[in-house]
DNA sequence: CTGGGGAAGGGGCCC
DNA sequence: GGGGCCCCTTCCCCA
């Protein structure tokens, strides 16, 4: 049975991103294909939206939340309502809705929390006033935002980074536009795709020098190469017991150890 | 409960 | 600048 846990399956169609939507077409690789040919990722056009990379928008009033902004102005337009919870970064609903009127009257209470109507709009960049948001969007847009351009956020989620390509990676892994052939599994990267392939194909490239054992994954040898070590690479720092995997250390010191020292 | 294996996510670096 | 790869990390399951 393959232990494919972590895998964002588009069985449930809650959480399966339309790709038709995305207009991406997606990486099929089938063990018979796999081998010898490369792997590519067909960019998508519709992550490359400017939408998808307004800059942040830098708020030195202090008092505008990160959430909600305005689906225009916001460089997370779209995203799930339920911001707070980061699982939801991969509830992606596509559920875009253009912003209404009523979103505009909303958008000078948003900036006062205090309950008094503002009446000014500053911006944060260069202190510049406006009796109304949208001149001051208008600024921002025409003279300052070219300055805030040092960020990326995700329209999927909240993450930011600091430079495009980045921010690519990271919409990958909402897209997952690399699908198993097989059983339809998605995966962000092309070489994580592959990684999957080999639990159907049982490939295992990596061999242990001390064991006969072989693995899929590097990282699995090279976890598995730290049981042959008589010293452990992490150690509790009270009981100086050490382990060969940080997780074990972890649930070493959860189990009460640093609480009995 | 602990240790180890399997599978996968994701940032960073290099070409 | 983009893609591939490396590396670290996490999560779950099982013995």
């Amino acid at each position: 049975m393959p232990r494919s846990f972590l895998v964002k399956k588009h069985i449930n169609s809650a959480k399966k991103p339309n790709y038709s939507e995305l207009e991406s077409p997606t990486v099929f690789i089938t063990p018979h294909f796999y081998k010898g040919l490369p792997i590519s990722v067909i960019p998508q056009p519709e992550i490359l939206s400017p939408a998808a990379y307004s800059p942040i928008t830098v708020w030195t009033t202090s008092s505008l939340p990160l959430s909600p902004l305005p689906s225009d102005l916001s460089p997370i337009s779209g995203y799930p309502s339920s911001l707070s919870d980061t699982s939801s970064s991969k509830d992606h609903s596509g559920s875009e809705s253009p912003r209404s009127d009523e979103d505009e009257r909303l958008l000078p209470k948003l900036t006062d929390p205090s309950g008094v109507e503002a009446e000014k709009f500053q911006c944060g960049l260069c202190s510049k006033s406006y009796s109304t948001y949208s001149g001051l969007l208008k600024h921002k847009q025409l003279h300052c935002d070219a300055q805030a351009r040092k960020s990326f956020s995700c329209k999927y989620c909240e993450k930011e980074y600091v430079s495009l390509g980045a921010l690519k990676m990271h919409i990958r892994t909402h897209t997952l536009p690399c699908v198993c052939k097989i059983c339809g599994k998605a995966f962000s990267r092309p070489w994580l795709l592959q990684g999957h392939i080999r639990t159907h194909t049982g490939e295992k490239p990596f061999s242990c020098p001390h064991c006969n054992r072989a693995f899929a994954d590097r990282s699995n040898l090279r976890a598995h190469l730290q049981t042959h070590s008589d010293v452990k690479k992490y150690q509790c720092k009270n009981c100086s017991k050490t382990f060969s995997r940080m997780s074990l250390l972890h649930k070493h010191e959860e189990s009460g150890c640093c609480a009995a020292h």
